[in-house]
RNA sequence: GCUGCUGUAGCUCAGUCGGUAGAGCGCGUCCUUGGUAAGGACGAGGUCAUGGGUUCAAAUCCCAUCAGCAGCUCCA
């Protein structure tokens, strides 16, 4: 029989060939090097029978989705580890390929300890030395269900209760039997490189209302190598880390007596003013109005709102005069006031009102995370009433806002992402197709590639998201596009159209740097705290070489100081290494050393964070230099 | 909130078998005036997260609370 390659050739091979004999047939270095198929498109072991006339490709290390399947095989070699360490009262859950490596879920009394983490990678270490086959069956559904019952598999049981497919399939490797559709690598002995990295609870299916389990997280690798190099990003990733840095430059810090509630210092307070100032800038240049409403409002506002209802378990409550108060979680209500406060006519849309408001959400203690998750923070808000058919012009407008914005601050990992009606929502179906069709025609225009999140929208509206990585790989939003099809109707906005007649606006509820904590540890982890001269906390130090030239010095620190400049004069007794070394810990951008040299020529010697010596220049030079950095 | 781990000086961390506490950095004073990533000496600084318990004796063992970390869930 013949079948086909994936280079359009035919290739002749005896009936019943499985993959492994095409392999062998193409060649035996092939052969040795495979780890599954693909016939006709689909992944298959390698054992796998091929029909005549299916396309066969062979899947070695090299093919981008090897590291998937060699990591979902590795998933079930430290499951038979497991089972075969902590026996049979062990239930198993699933166990998936993730982004970076791989984890299983299991369910058993015992707690995992890092010394268990050990023994269990020993245990996967024999079982790799072994080289023990995987083993694929297929079983009809309703007997896989027998036995899974009778080994007392609550998980798998209730995972083949919703599969479709009859017969199912099963892997076994080393005494573990796993339902799994497969492929598989042919035996433990190639995964070459694995770890395991952390053990944490979770619940099952997500829900918690389940049962929490203890997932087992690991990674592996074709090469020790590469195993090794992926430790060494984590690791390297982790001096990123803004917690870490924000402390170390004195930005920011963190209190028992105010979980989740950053407390601000100096350094941090400029760096949040230069992004103020910048985002001003450019919104009145967008022709945003600014506003600003009251952190504490009276309780019966939330429920027209909607909040009380949907939101009041993450609101702070209080009471003033036998009055019910609440903390704003979000600045729509204060503003939707501000719009009724007058009448407006279809002359004045789009209407643009911002707010840099300050609100206060109750997370879950176990969320909060530096300042990428926060209980209290200022979000970039603004809300735009428009016409109908304004709607998708104005959320274009702010995508090109979004990008311009990410852009000015080096931000290009970004990921946008599309959410649609959720099952618990208010509104018209035409409404939240409207809405979802205008907010799609905004991405098209502006050529945008996004994904889409079915069911993840608002309440009161579809959105567009904008996601940022930190410095390991996870995704925090932070813009974010919303319609809001709920606040006109609640709040009975109203605007006088051409006809002379009084109709309901469109509104957008929209951040761009969605909270401004959030967007400095963001910042921070992407630049390791080495901020560009602009946003940079200290912008120079002036290193004096010796106390004579000291006067020279602080005329050149009042120099740049009156320019507007942030410098400062480093006049410690210290030597000039130490100075230079405190200022590069401190990932000050630039360090100007003067001795009798510069004194005598009216110079500065330039040094460049982590670049080193610049040169001499004369001060005048300098700042201009500063100001250009400054306008970059 | 849930599961697991952790909490010792401003920061990073030692502290063995239960016997009343240590280093480096930083900070202060003095000496030193040094040319591009750590000059030297001396000194101050701790209710060992908090509250209980066990014990002749607790940083150390047990319980609870608080906070942090990883993850789940949730979200800007």
């Amino acid at each position: 029989m013949k079948v086909r390659l994936p280079d359009g050739s035919e290739l002749e091979v005896s009936e019943g060939s499985c993959v492994r004999d095409v392999a062998e047939a193409i060649g035996p270095r092939l052969a040795r090097a495979a780890l599954v198929g693909r016939v006709d498109g689909e992944l298959v072991d390698l054992s796998q029978e091929v029909a005549p006339g299916s396309t066969v490709e062979i899947i070695t290390e090299g093919s981008p989705e090897a590291l998937e399947i060699l990591r979902h095989s590795a998933a079930h070699v430290m499951a038979a580890a497991v089972k075969r360490l902590y026996g049979e009262d062990v239930s198993f859950a699933i166990g998936p390929a993730i982004d970076g490596g791989f984890y299983y879920d299991f369910d058993l009394d015992h707690s995992f300890t890092p010394e268990d983490l050990e023994k269990i990678e020993e245990e996967m270490s024999r079982l790799v030395a072994a080289g023990v086959p995987f083993r694929r069956s297929e079983l009809d559904r309703d007997e896989a269900l027998g036995r899974m019952k009778s080994d007392g598999q609550q998980y798998k049981v209730e995972l083949l209760e919703e599969i479709d497919s009859d017969p199912v399939t099963l892997y076994e490797l080393g005494g573990f039997t796993d339902l799994c559709r497969g492929p598989h690598i042919p035996d433990s002995s190639r995964v070459p490189a694995f770890k395991l990295t952390s053990v944490a609870g979770s619940y099952w299916r997500g829900d918690s209302s389940k049962k929490m389990l203890q997932r087992v997280y690991g990674t592996a690798f074709f090469s020790q190598k590469d195993l090794a190099e992926h430790l060494r990003l984590i690791e390297e990733a982790r001096k990123r880390d803004h917690r870490r840095l924000g402390i170390e430059l004195g930005l920011f810090s963190f209190h028992e007596e105010g979980p989740g509630f950053p407390f601000f210092h100096p350094k941090g307070m400029i760096v949040l003013n230069e992004i103020l100032d910048y985002w001003r800038h450019v919104h009145r240049r967008e022709g945003y109005l600014e506003t600003r409403t009251p952190i504490l409002l009276r309780e019966d506002l939330w429920h027209r709102s909607g909040h009380w209802e949907h939101y009041r378990d993450n609101m702070y409550f209080t009471d003033i005069d036998d009055q019910g108060y609440a903390v704003k979680p979000m600045n729509c209500p204060g503003n939707m006031l501000i719009y009724k406060a007058s009448q407006h006519s279809y002359r004045d849309f789009p209407l643009k009102m911002g707010e840099l408001g300050l609100v206060h959400r109750h997370e879950l203690s176990g969320v909060l995370h530096g300042l990428l998750r926060v209980r209290s923070f200022v979000q970039d808000d603004a809300h735009i009433f428009c016409l109908p058919d304004q709607l998708s012009g104005e959320v274009a407008s702010v995508i090109d806002l979004c990008f311009e914005m990410y852009g000015r601050f080096g931000l290009d990992d970004v990921r946008v992402e599309l959410s649609t009606r959720p099952d618990r929502s208010i509104g018209s179906d035409t409404q939240w197709q409207d809405a979802t069709k205008a907010l799609e025609n905004a991405l098209a225009d502006r050529n945008v590639d996004y994904q889409v999140s079915p069911g993840e929208g608002a309440f009161y509206g579809p959105k567009i998201d904008f996601h940022i990585r930190d410095c390991l790989k996870r995704s925090w939003q932070c813009g974010t596009i919303q319609a809001d099809l709920s606040m006109p109707e609640r709040f009975d906005l109203e605007y006088t159209d051409s006809d002379g007649q009084r109709k309901r606006p469109v509104t957008i509820h929209r951040t761009v740097l969605g909270s401004l904590e959030r967007f400095l540890g963001l910042l921070i982890e992407h630049y390791g705290g080495a901020l560009p001269f602009w946003l940079a906390p200290v912008q120079a130090v002036v290193v004096p070489v010796t106390d004579e030239v000291m006067d020279y010095a602080r005329d050149v620190y009042a120099k740049l100081r009156d320019a507007g400049f942030r410098v400062e004069l480093d006049d410690r007794s210290e030597t000039v290494g130490n100075k230079i070394r405190q200022a590069e810990v401190l990932k000050v951008p630039r360090m100007l050393v003067v001795g009798r040299r510069e004194a005598g020529e009216g110079t500065v010697s330039v040094r460049e964070h982590s670049m080193g010596d610049a040169g001499p220049a004369p001060l005048s030079e300098v700042l201009g230099r500063f100001s250009a950095l400054v306008g970059e």
